[in-house]
DNA sequence: CATAAATGACTGTCCAGTCAGACAATCAAG
DNA sequence: CTTGATTGTCTGACTGGACAGTCATTTATG
């Protein structure tokens, strides 16, 4: 896993499992004892990344009124990605790659709940409340993608950049 | 670059040159006199998708304020998405691919002047007057991005979702 | 010794890009 | 108007390389 998300970051889903293979040192027949398929292989890693990256943001949350809890989760969020820039490269790849089945989207949301309920929560009594939370959780999402990928462009200004982009996304839901 | 854009939106940046071709009723080999490789087609596909996306969302432009310029150039933005939904599709492909070059990108941001202009307007005298001008400009193209996918989503329902999301974003510039 | 795991050479498939020749358009000379 | 030389465009079979997945064999383990 470690090996494909390197290879994966570095040159894409097009990378040949040869060198994932070669990149965890071992042969490329050992390889497909592990994973049957490559697909396989790609939709595994999408759900142990995706599991992380909620853990991560999840992690020693505060028991809190909901803006805290947001800002909390949002830093932790921001703070897995610009730790983890291989880690976060490769998940965008594997986001929107359509080697990923419809079971492994659906098990991804799931693994997503803890952090949809803070957004729920966080929503609920302001301006967005009467809209679906699926498109609420969508623009948030994509907030915090378009934040991070700004923070990697620009980590020196890291804390502001992920302020400003909290302030956004508490104006726009909270 | 018609059937470019059918054959990539179908089966994604992986397809065959040769489908393309087919697709556009000229021979393999003719394409690469017009082209001269694959990622050269790529790159001029981009352009012009981009530019079209451009100019649909900027057409018959109110002289106006801030908020209902805006308001227009998001509505004819999620009405080109919602009308072309194979530029669309193929667009975002395109966008996310390591096959565009950094000429390419550049050349594609100078081409998006006139909506940046919009943008600039509008947060000018909001909460995010003192922010990244690339940063703000991120996010309201992620906003965008996000609406317009969800839109594709629940068609039925996309002028309700085409506000939400237009006052999502204007709660967070303007 | 028996079983499981690892290996890497090998195979079949796919595809970007090439090239030798077919075909069409233009035009100067007869 | 005809001819044939010239130029430019189109064609699709072909090539070389890459790559996912297999399998007979070797190596480790209990």
């Amino acid at each position: 896993m470690t090996a494909a998300t390197r290879i994966i970051a570095a040159q894409g889903l097009g990378a040949a499992t040869a060198a994932i293979a070669k990149e965890a040192g071992v042969s490329n027949g050992s390889l497909f004892t592990y994973f049957d398929t490559k697909a396989d292989l790609i939709n595994q890693l999408y759900l142990e990344l995706k599991g992380e990256m909620g853990s991560a943001a999840l992690g020693g949350a505060p028991a809190s009124d909901a803006r805290t809890q947001m800002r909390h989760m949002w830093s932790r969020w921001m703070d897995w990605a610009t730790v983890n820039p291989q880690k976060r490269r490769t998940l965008a790849q594997l986001q929107v790659s359509d080697e990923i089945t419809a079971e492994t989207h659906e098990a991804a949301r799931l693994a997503m709940t803890g952090m949809r309920d803070v957004f729920e929560r966080s929503r609920a009594d302001g301006p967005m409340r009467d809209a679906p939370a699926t498109l609420v959780f969508a623009l948030c999402n994509a907030l915090a993608e378009a934040t991070i990928d700004y923070i990697i462009g620009d980590p020196d200004r890291a804390d502001e950049h992920k302020r400003s982009g909290f302030e956004a996304l508490w104006r726009m839901i909270g």
